[in-house]
DNA sequence: ATAAACGCCTGGCGGC
DNA sequence: TGCCGCCAGGCGTTTA
């Protein structure tokens, strides 16, 4: 699943191929994941050229001459960089066709990613972005902003990191290291935490993410990097997916729960506080 | 206003 | 070996 990390891989890898180049044909082969009318979609992307790609949140924003396109990759989302004439291959939903005969090929087995066009006027004004909390590393996110955000609220702290309307990008696997590093049980409620926790919660976000970055994200489940590149963070998990498996902290076997309907991974010794 | 439940979708897995 | 039911899970929508 990608997150932050995996979005912001994706985002460097595809920005060295495809700037610059000038889309000439638009095929959808499975129209609900398109969020405007088929014929908009395709009609306005013609002629269009990539001039960049940003991330906000999990989305990849590309940059054309006269829209922005999103791109949301939810669950399974992957790109891929091929040939005008290669064969079509199972999952393949959307396929932008360059006047170079190269082509971008979006695939996503679970058919959950979105693509959503917006225009300079109205990309931050109307859902889906209009909706997103602060980046986590944004100056702007600090303890005043989650106090506010969080003193009135029961729900737990990693539904509470989940929720992308407080800090956006992060997800499953991102949210069960940032409470680990906090040494925070995941059912904390978040009226509970003090200005410290809270503070840790940004430093930790922080430094999670930004590791998590620099490595190239998480490869696990069927999270690959479209373009080749394979993220090494998974390598550097204290907690996710290693259920039954010995604490680097404390030796204390890590453990599975469910936090609003999610698996969750936590020491519950380093994390018994809540 | 808040929170929980549901639906979308497919492949992989355990059980028989 | 094959079939079945369940699970994974981001997030928009629906319900309580």
């Amino acid at each position: 699943m990608p997150e932050l990390p995996e979005v912001e891989t994706v985002r460097l890898s595809l920005s060295k191929q495809i700037i610059g180049k000038t889309i000439k044909a638009v095929k959808v082969y499975h129209q609900p994941m398109v969020k405007t009318s088929l014929e908009h979609f395709e009609n306005q992307l013609i002629g269009q050229t990539i001039d960049a790609i940003f991330r906000r949140g999990k989305f990849l924003i590309f940059k054309l001459t006269s829209s922005y396109m999103l791109s949301h990759l939810r669950m399974e989302g992957k790109y891929f960089i091929k040939s005008a004439h290669a064969k079509k291959e199972k999952h393949e939903h959307v396929v932008f066709v360059f006047s170079d005969n190269t082509t971008l090929v979006y695939h996503d087995v679970r058919k959950f990613g979105t693509f959503h066009l917006k225009t300079s006027e109205t990309l931050f004004q109307e859902a889906p972005l209009n909706k997103l909390g602060l980046e986590y590393d944004d100056p702007q996110l600090n303890v005043a902003y989650l106090y506010e955000r969080f003193h009135h609220r029961t729900i737990a702290l990693k539904t509470a990191l989940l929720d992308q309307s407080h800090v956006s990008g992060i997800g499953n696997i991102y949210a069960d290291e940032i409470c680990f590093c906090m040494k925070k049980h995941p059912l904390t409620p978040v009226f509970d935490l003090n200005k410290k926790d809270l503070s840790n919660l940004i430093e930790c976000s922080k430094r999670v993410l930004n590791r998590a970055v620099k490595l190239g994200g998480s490869s696990i489940r069927s999270y690959t990097d479209s373009l080749g590149i394979t993220g090494r963070f998974q390598n550097e998990l204290n907690v996710h997916l290693r259920q039954g498996q010995l604490c680097y902290t404390c030796k204390e076997s890590i453990i599975k729960i469910k936090v609003g309907g999610r698996g969750t991974y936590l020491c519950p010794n380093c994390q018994a506080n809540r």
